[in-house]
DNA sequence: AGACTAATTTTAAGCCGCGAATTAAGCCGT
DNA sequence: ACGGCTTAATTCGCGGCTTAAAATTAGTCT
């Protein structure tokens, strides 16, 4: 209802940013044809358009020939108008990349974190460090960057300074982006909870891309989900939204690591489920080292062993219902099942899962909606992270009158 | 991302729209406090305000003095300006109301429809025939009306044509509108499902007021919820979101009437409770003639009975692992419980739910969210309907160039 | 009655997007 | 090679919008 005041200034704004996100998403595009989607009169578009290539934010790409006619000059976002630093900062280690505003990522840097609960005092100078080798080794400096995203595990309270609260890795309020000014960072920072960075990764590259409501439902050790309404990354009253994992799905039923019973993480983690898989067993270990391999063996075991078989099925049936709760609640027109435990899942078991999932939707909602495998690896947190900068470049329509102009 | 285009017209429109909003809803303010509330100038405000003034849309309403200085004018939205009508098509009946644009109740009119399937053909001119009926009544012509909400049991499709699905009462794709026109309604109409009405009546009028992420659960027989993000209803992509009832709680649990197995309406909707109390007892009936007199039986008993103490003590349980599930993935700041059932059971239980819904939900999001009862009953459906017109007219800003000026 | 105070209204200025008219830039056939 | 033709991009003038500042209005206080 609260509609904030407009001014004719933020016309021109809205305006701008409308042109740009269609040339960032849309690529290559003549003025005529960004006309033609964003409804502006040609005139507009090319006043806006000259605006945004003498700011060097927006660069002619060729042109397409006609028959007859002048041709249309091609028109893209200027990759090299500034760069972007995506920071994933994971409970075993951080990986920093650097990406052009075309999102090619240009360097990568990765570093380990000494396990089990990295001090943040400590992770601070070591994103320092990193983005300076980072920006020396690809020769740009941190005036050049338009901004740095930071995934974290855990949930991100987005207020006048954002907190972070990882009880994983035992963060209980930090503010990150005052420490990283305290190591000399400069930047803009942008600081988002990592499975949320991941959706956003999966909806602007991904198998999200077009869709206006979706959910990323991630499986790995633990369970979250990102929901996308409306184009936009939900967040809630205090930006803790999706926790899909927490949500009950056997009412009283196996203990979650968070406390409660029932979780629906406790049933298809990967942690949940090898569990499950180990008591079949009659409680004896899975012969491999890591939970990754451990998920791996169930999953061809169950070739042979009818009680991988069944763990696997009871798998299905319970993520099945988990899915099913998410199609239900938010009608979305497609779900993206990711994460590691769920990419394994899902590239074996995707009908199954689908057929599960149709037994506990409604019918209406559940044909509206589309199941399908991510595209990108776990790996996407940090292109993830960095499209936060980016997203605000392109929702403030990076107006030269605020920002610097690049020589 | 993709925003639309905006002119310079738009602009007007909008902030018409955020005074009359404001004006509407935070009710008499002087040209002063709205320009403060809303950001704009003051001259700006005097502008678009006394253009509303000219439409007969905002009229004067006294004046408050000040110790010096000239009086602040109060203005207010003119409740004569227009009336709009709620229907609300129940599966046992038909009530509308009639009201003015202060949303006073002018006239209401309620009739019964032949159960178990009214048929759709039947329905229409038995609406048309009460629309004629309330309007002559207080003397009011069809032209007079700002629109005709319609609130209706099941799914609504918000296409180009409404259609409207409800299982329920038999109803697939029925085209309200049409129908309604065929019957010589002309008025602009605007249907939305029953619950969502009720919701948006609590969220305008009742529990859910000042409140930007919420969630509206409503238990009746059967269980619905509204979600409410960022100030407006969540429809997803088909606009059947918020199915909340049938939300698995218990995996291959109880069979649901929906066909599913261990939704939670199975196990905290009207028909599930005294389904599960009337097991305990042993398949004997419980002794009252109706559903709602049945919950105020066992919850009376509750003093005396262990069994009666037991079956609330476990819907107590399921109801807050459902309530912690939307808390986990909406994170509202508020759940409102209504319906009859659930002001029922809210209005003994409240405390007990409250701690239910803690052991399920993380304690982060859990700890932002107040759990509150609705303030109205579940009549509150016309009512919210008939918010309907009014909230396209706010939003619409009443531009009087798009619409008739009243004389 | 005159000074004073604070809310509105009026006025002039700076921006905006739009449609129409104009210019630019190629293609084609002769 | 040279008009004629077609389509893209620019330019120009207009009607609209919000704003800051100045002027006006409507009371209170002495």
């Amino acid at each position: 209802m609260e509609v904030k005041r407009a001014t004719v200034r933020d016309l021109r704004r809205r305006n701008r940013s409308t042109l740009l996100s269609t040339l960032f998403f849309e690529g290559p595009l003549s003025r005529f044809e960004l006309g033609q989607r964003t409804g502006l009169s040609a005139a507009t578009v090319s006043n806006v358009v000259g605006e945004m290539v003498d700011d060097h934010l927006v660069v002619e790409a060729g042109l397409v020939e006609s028959d007859g006619g002048r041709p249309r000059v091609l028109l893209r976002v200027n990759p090299s108008y500034g760069h972007v630093i995506g920071v994933d900062v994971g409970e075993t280690g951080v990986t920093m990349e650097l990406f052009d505003l075309g999102m090619t990522r240009l360097a990568a840097h990765a570093r380990p974190l000494p396990p089990p609960r990295p001090d943040p005092a400590l992770v601070a100078p070591l994103i320092a460090e990193g983005l300076a080798e980072l920006l020396a080794g690809a020769g740009v400096t941190q005036q050049d960057l338009i901004g740095i995203g930071i995934g974290v595990p855990g949930t991100v309270e987005q207020g006048d300074t954002v907190r972070v609260h990882a009880q994983a890795i035992g963060w209980d309020g930090i503010a990150v982006a005052e420490l990283l000014g305290a190591s000399g960072v400069t930047a803009p920072l942008f600081v988002d909870n990592g499975a949320k960075t991941q959706g956003q990764a999966e909806m602007w590259f991904g198998a999200g891309r077009g869709a206006r409501h979706a959910v990323i439902a991630l499986i790995g050790s633990g369970v979250g989900a990102t929901v996308i309404t409306d184009g936009t990354t939900y967040r809630g009253a205090t930006s803790s939204a999706g926790e899909w994992g927490h949500t009950t799905l056997m009412f009283d039923g196996r203990t979650c690591r968070c406390g409660a019973k029932g979780c629906l993480e406790a049933y298809v983690g990967a942690e949940g489920i090898l569990d499950r898989f180990r008591r079949e067993r009659g409680g004896r270990a899975v012969p491999r080292p890591d939970e990754q391999s451990q998920l791996d063996f169930l999953l061809s075991a169950a070739e042979r062993s009818t009680t991988a078989r069944r763990v696997l099925e009871e798998t299905v049936g319970y993520l099945g219902a988990g899915i099913a709760n998410l199609v239900n609640l938010f009608n979305p027109e497609r779900i993206v099942l990711g994460g590691w435990a769920g990419l394994a899942l899902g590239s074996r078991l995707l009908p199954e899962i689908r057929v599960a999932t149709a037994a506990h939707a409604l019918r209406h909602a559940y044909e509206q909606t589309s199941i399908v495998l991510c595209e990108l690896g776990s790996d996407a947190v940090a292109v993830g992270a960095a499209t936060l900068p980016v997203e605000a470049l392109l929702s403030s329509g990076a107006d030269s009158r605020a920002r610097r102009v690049v020589s």
